[in-house]
RNA sequence: GCCCCCAUCGACUAGCGGUCCAGGUCACGGCCCUUUCAAGGCCGUAGCGCGGGUUCGAAUCCCGCUGGGGGCACCA
């Protein structure tokens, strides 16, 4: 039987990168074993819920390319089937009412256990377990209850959620059972931590999917590095495509200790992912970016400026700071320039002939030699006259793409400055 | 407090009793390359939490301890 899991956030804000993890893990285990990866919300706390979030979780799935099967469910809409099953546990004897909540009974004695997909056989003490409530007074179920009903409804073959879901599990078990519904099987998840060992969270910085998309990471990198926190392929590979991410995995590979973030690694694997890409999709990638982020500059040279900036930049956000100069004016520190080199780069490349890199390049080494000055003296206070600081792209393909005037227009300006 | 889960380099992990004086990746350090910054190449530092067992043999199995995390809602 093909496996059916799902995704279940509650839509209370934006997606959580945690949530991302959980909702990778199922998608790859789905799509690994032909089966079906649904999305449900889970709403049944109206009162914590965001407008927009249901909407953003999806639109962060889709930008992920997690893709879901069928329609999106919503707990909301399953209420008055709940009430109904709440009701017959009750005149069944094993629901009952309080205070116009209905509660289940929970036995006393003995234990609940099952065997956990990543985690062996987890036993749960039974006289731990409250009278779970099922349906609050105002006749919402609560999740506990809504929940493993769900999974009934939908046929639900594997849930697989973040272990701090342990111990909802034994309760929920204890629901199906009363139901007489059969129990799909479980997996918990390993839990993903700050920096500090601490669960991931604002002061760690970027937690939601959109926060990373704003900081310009791209989901390949995203998805590779989250599956690689509590699943590996054999120890040695550590980047691989979606579909080999699909083609490789494995239940019997998922981990079940913790896993700290790490953000440099995340960084490293979205430069390395970004290098690979092909310009033009690069490119397009790229001006999406920058569209998304509010920049409205011309098409044109953003493109022509990816060969420039594809092999030095980690994440898409660099891009402003880095290749911003080519779009408007700079602000050089006064301290970095140098009067005479400028004076004779301008005298220079005024009669460069041809204004492309490979003549730019010619005519600024000769001027480096003229001048007794090492490459990079010479070349650092032009760097920085024309583009305004100590760090940017290639100097002579960044003059080319600039322009001759714009160039010596800059560095007339800079000359002032120095002076 | 009670219950549950977890425990290999700073981080992610490989290891499922001998092939491990523990391998890969990020980070870190050094060197090379170099117009800055990256990228790239080469080299290196660094780890089985502790204590008992079991066994001819343990990072690998068992127990205890310690440490970390999670849960104990008419939240999800």
């Amino acid at each position: 039987m093909d496996p059916i899991v799902r995704f279940a956030p509650s839509p209370t804000g934006f997606l959580h990168i945690g949530g991302v993890h959980t909702a990778l893990f199922n998608w790859l285990y789905a799509r690994h074993e032909g089966g079906e990866f649904r999305l449900r919300i889970e709403n049944t706390d109206t009162g914590r819920e965001v407008a927009e979030a249901t909407e953003q979780i999806q639109e962060s799935l889709r930008w992920l390319g997690l893709d879901w099967d069928g329609e999106v469910t919503f707990q909301l809409d399953r209420m008055e089937h709940c009430r109904a099953e709440a009701q017959r546990l009750v005149e069944e004897g094993t629901a009952y009412e309080d205070e116009g909540a209905i509660r289940m009974r929970m036995p006393n004695e003995g234990s609940t256990a099952w065997d956990d997909l990543i985690r062996g056989r987890i036993e749960y003490p039974n006289d731990k377990l409250e009278d779970v409530v099922l349906v609050r007074a105002d006749g919402r179920p609560t999740y506990n209850f809504a929940s493993p009903v769900e999974d009934w409804l939908d046929g639900i073959t594997h849930v697989l959620r973040g272990d701090d879901h342990i111990s909802n599990t034994p309760k929920q078990i204890q629901i199906l059972e009363a139901l007489g519904a059969p129990l799909p099987q479980y997996g918990h998840l390993n839990q993903i931590l700050g920096e500090d060992g601490k669960k991931l969270s604002k002061r760690h910085g970027a937690t939601s999917a959109e926060e990373f998309r704003a900081q310009g990471y791209i989901p390949e990198a995203l998805v590779n590095f989250l599956a690689l926190l509590g699943w590996s392929y054999d120890g040695e590979t550590t980047v691989m495509s979606r579909e080999e991410l699909v083609e490789r995995f494995t239940l019997d590979r998922v981990g079940s200790s913790p896993a700290v973030f790490d953000f440099k690694k995340l960084e490293w694997l979205n430069g390395l992912y970004l290098r690979e890409l092909p310009p033009d999709d690069y490119a397009d990638r790229l001006l999406t970016y920058l569209r998304e982020q509010g920049f409205e500059w011309d098409e044109e040279i953003v493109r022509r400026s990816v060969p420039l900036v594809q092999e030095k930049i980690a994440t898409l956000g660099e891009y402003p700071g880095f290749a911003g100069f080519l779009f408007g004016d700079v602000e050089p520190d006064p301290e970095l320039l140098d009067a005479r080199v400028l004076e004779e780069a301008e005298r220079t490349l005024t009669e460069t002939e041809p204004f492309t890199t490979e003549g730019i390049e010619e005519a600024l080494r000769s001027l480096s030699e003229q001048l007794e000055l090492k490459p990079r003296e010479a070349f650092q206070p032009i760097r920085v006259a024309v583009t305004g600081s100590k760090v940017s792209p290639g100097l002579f393909e960044s003059i080319e793409l600039l322009g001759r005037e714009p160039t010596l227009e800059r560095i007339r300006r800079g000359r002032a400055a120095a002076a």
